[in-house]
DNA sequence: TAATTGGTTCGTAAATGCTCGAACTAAAAT
DNA sequence: ATTTTAGTTCGAGCATTTACGAACCAATTA
């Protein structure tokens, strides 16, 4: 594939990634800087980088960046003599996929908990289904950190 | 705690779930019909009974309870001889939530897959980030179907 | 000291999404 | 045949969100 080519796919995956983000709650702009980051094969966009490569104005970018930087995804380095931010990537703890899955399930366990506190009668059918549905999720989350391990060994 | 104090509390509860489904993406109204059916302890509502109890208007009511059905949250039943629908939650496959997380990985791995596919170099630190997240997600996918038999095991 | 650089913050217009009431449909009851 | 029941669909109005430009600020440079 020539590089052009590839460039023109980038920016087409772009588009489709961003869009992914934004179905997941991020506003257009934000997903689609954050899609930026992890296609294209440049590593550290200036912000002025960024505002011309997506065509989106100064505020818009700065939002962006910031509510970025807030969530985990992005970061910026600045480097000696120079006035600019370099922003990039964050590369995360390699288990944030596992971790923020965990934390999702803890958070259904209060919830879960909450509701059946308030229940009268424990052995009706949403009841039985919650408690099913925790039961399992212990028992997984019982097994993370066991999982998490394993990986590390398999992998040396 | 008294019955009338107990119902009190619930009708709390559903504000504050409904408002986590909310930030999850449902309208304010899907997520407070699915909360009314996670929370209280009538076990099925009529369509009348929802637009009672959360003063929504018919039309409201109406698709959000379609969009839950279609989500898998919410069935309905029919009783032989009685036009009306009772609506309440779906007992589903008790391992929907790892399910679901399994799907979101995969469709993690094919968005990462598209991207490194055009990168120039696989050895950069972005494309470095996104291997390492696959290999642990890969790893883990290995092991679910291991871990709902392991639970089946324990259970018994 | 003035001008430039690298952004941030604020107010606003436009787009989008949400909820509603009104009109409608199909089935059942009168 | 008309009315009632049990909803659905559509259009409008309101609220929220989004992205922008303009004004601003703080640090550097001229």
């Amino acid at each position: 594939m020539k590089t052009e080519e590839r460039i023109q796919k980038q920016k087409l995956l772009i588009e489709e990634i961003g869009a992914g983000f934004d179905r997941e709650g991020m506003s257009p702009v934000t997903g689609r800087v954050l899609a930026l980051l992890m296609v294209m094969d440049k590593e550290q966009y200036t912000f002025d980088e960024i505002i011309e490569e997506l065509e989106i104005s100064k505020s818009s970018a700065s939002v962006a960046l910031k509510n970025l930087e807030i969530r985990g995804n992005v970061e910026h380095i600045t480097l000696p003599g120079d006035r600019k931010r370099y922003f990039r990537l964050k590369a995360r703890n390699p288990f944030v996929l596992i971790d923020d899955f965990v934390t999702k399930m803890k958070h259904f366990q209060e919830v879960q908990g909450k509701i059946l506190e308030l229940k009268a009668d424990h052995n009706s059918r949403i009841s039985q289904f919650l408690l099913e549905l925790n039961k399992i999720i212990e028992f997984v989350l019982g097994h993370t950190e066991e999982l998490k391990e394993r990986y590390a060994a398999h992998r040396k």
